[in-house]
RNA sequence: GCGCCCGUAGCUCAAUUGGACAGAGCGCUUGGCUUCGAACCAAGAGGUUGCAGGUCCGAGUCCUGCCGGGCGCACCA
């Protein structure tokens, strides 16, 4: 990666100049090509604790970086106020296309996870009905984060919490609609599911429990087959966390050391000494736990499976909920790390006459049904998640150039039409790019393409940092632009046949990328359309 | 009232976590197909980044105070 490769050669000439350690190294893209493919401020930076002036110390860095890697660079110039700015080798560029033609789908594979487990928690609706088009956000975004963290080395178990305690109201009122004696979740789809299958149940405790586990065999199949979401493991309440009994074991360990207190008759948690506002009920007057308590076991239970991190996924709705978990996890002393993202609220526009007699809820299913997978992962990935967002239908119901996911798989569709145009297999393709032939790429749209291609690593490292998937959509626009510039520009099959097996390369290396960024979004890369 | 998130082009959203001239898509105006796919390319119009202060060489981003919106604030899950 040569953004990596910079920083090294930025902190080991900081090193030699007497000035290491100082500051964080903090690469950007610039905007402006004249600011050269890489740029840091890292001078600027330093000169805040040192006395010299950003452009010395820039100019110090420069010559120490040039002799310490003469060939990785082009030029690096410093522009005011102190910015090195870094211009890439043609050599090195060629070498990356090779290296792309050689790993295909693996390149872009790094090794920043060092194999560390994350344990990624998403989705975890309520088996009470069908999932909403909010849980698909957190569906998406939890799929896509956890390819992203695979592909940045680190080893990932997906994890889906169901919520199907017998004891727990939503259950019992669960079992009352299915024995007919309420209404509280009477909709269609279960009016359904109860024709299609026997409830033996006598107690509403348990003919809910029943309900539950036919709804939520309903969702699973349609996360898995509709949606391609998968889980590795799918943890019950009930069975995992009751009936094992770790629920007692967690209200005994916090018990033993003095965690929780009786007040008004229940037992309270001491969350507020763990930086949360208030304490919370533990166990009810009735003597009944808490979904808090059972939460707080599931997350024991994760902790003591050895994970560095464990990432939680949730919809807003459940962001009182952050402080309280964060809390136990202090209590519980875990030692790794604990990140909670809560998911804003996703609303439809133009979905008024979507909406199929169940009031005003729109479930997931029937989005997906309307707009098609690709879009859909689509319209929710580009947008950050802590922004309340609305999606809109009549855009992406478009079939057509309006599209923006039709842009790039329009891209690789045309990458495979030349490659199959060329009449040769793309193993050929591979087996005649030798570097000769890479040198003669040097038009300024062959060499943005190849700019853009080398960044995918970098895409995955920085996503895998800080959790922003909209980067991916935003990337795979930006490489599918360079190659639709580079098309525009360079006749890639003509009668110069060695100019013609370069770019035949190039093209090739593209859809590699290409593919390998859509298949991190779960998006088809189309071949024809 | 308190907490979390948000306010950026007509609309939906970005902006590499403090960097260089705030960018895309849609919509609008205009030009380009007898050559590898025009679901494409190129050009243009459109902005006091909600408002007011502050810190900094440098602020959409950080701090303070307002204004506006969403979501929470259970012995529900």
């Amino acid at each position: 990666m040569v953004r990596q490769e910079i920083v090294k050669l930025i902190k080991e000439a900081a090193k030699k100049a007497g000035f290491s350690a100082l500051a964080a190294v903090h690469i950007d893209y610039p905007e402006d090509e004249k600011h050269g493919d890489y740029a840091t401020n890292f001078a600027l930076q330093t000169a805040k604790t040192i006395r010299l002036t950003p452009k010395a110390i820039a100019n110090n860095l420069r010559s120490h970086i040039l002799n310490l890697e003469p060939a990785l660079f082009e030029k690096i110039e410093i522009a005011d106020p102190g910015f090195l700015n870094f211009f890439i080798s043609k050599q090195y560029l060629y070498k990356q296309v090779g290296e792309i033609l050689r790993q295909k789908e693996f390149f872009g594979k790094l090794k920043t996870g060092q194999g560390k487990k994350i344990s990624i928690e998403s989705v975890s609706a309520n088996p009470t009905g069908q999932l909403h088009i909010g849980n698909g956000r957190n569906a998406f975004s939890g799929d896509v984060l956890s390819n992203v963290l695979e592909k940045a080395g680190y080893k990932v178990v997906r994890e889906y919490f169901v919520n199907d305690a017998k004891n727990s109201k939503q259950i019992i009122e669960l079992g009352k609609t299915a024995l007919g004696k309420g209404e509280t979740y009477k909709t269609v789809r279960i009016v359904s599911l109860l024709e299609k299958n026997k409830i033996t149940g006598q107690t509403e405790s348990e003919a809910g429990w029943q309900l539950a586990q036919i709804i939520q065999n309903n969702n699973k199949d349609f996360l898995e087959k509709k949606l391609k979401v998968k889980f590795d493991k799918w943890v019950s309440e009930e069975e995992a966390i009751y009936q094992q009994n770790k629920i007692n074991k967690m209200l005994d360990w916090l018990k033993k050391n003095n965690l929780v207190y009786e007040k008004e008759g229940a037992l309270w948690i001491k969350t507020s000494q763990f930086g949360d506002d208030k304490d919370w009920v533990v166990v009810r007057e009735t003597g009944e736990p808490t979904y808090l308590l059972s939460d707080i076991a599931y997350h024991k239970d994760k902790f003591d499976r050895g994970f560095d991190k464990v990432i939680d996924i949730w919809g807003a709705d459940h962001q009182a909920h952050v402080s309280k978990i964060k809390a136990a996890s202090k209590m519980l002393g875990f030692k790794g790390s604990l990140d909670i993202l809560v998911l804003q609220l996703v609303t439809l526009r133009g979905g008024e006459k979507m909406s199929k007699r169940l009031g005003n809820v729109i479930t997931l299913e029937e989005l997906v049904d309307e707009i098609g997978l690709d879009v859909a992962r689509w319209f929710y990935l580009q947008k950050s998640l802590n922004t309340h967002t609305e999606i809109d239908l009549d855009l992406a119901k478009e079939q057509s150039e309006k599209n923006p996911v039709y842009y790039v798989q329009y891209a690789h569709a045309r990458i495979c039409s030349i490659l199959s145009k060329s009449g040769k297999s793309p193993a050929f393709a591979k087996a005649s790019a030798g570097k000769e032939n890479l040198k003669l790429l040097n038009q300024p749209a062959e060499l943005a393409l190849i700019k853009q291609l080398i960044r995918l690593p970098e895409t995955v490292e920085d996503t895998a940092r800080d959790y922003q998937v909209q980067r991916l959509p935003q990337y795979a626009t930006d490489l599918a632009t360079s190659f639709h510039q580079f098309y525009r520009d360079c006749q890639v099959l003509s009668d110069d046949k060695n100019l013609s097996k370069a770019r035949l390369a190039l093209v090739l290396a593209t859809k590699i990328i290409l593919k390998n960024t859509l298949s991190l979004m779960g998006i088809s890369a189309t071949e024809k359309m």
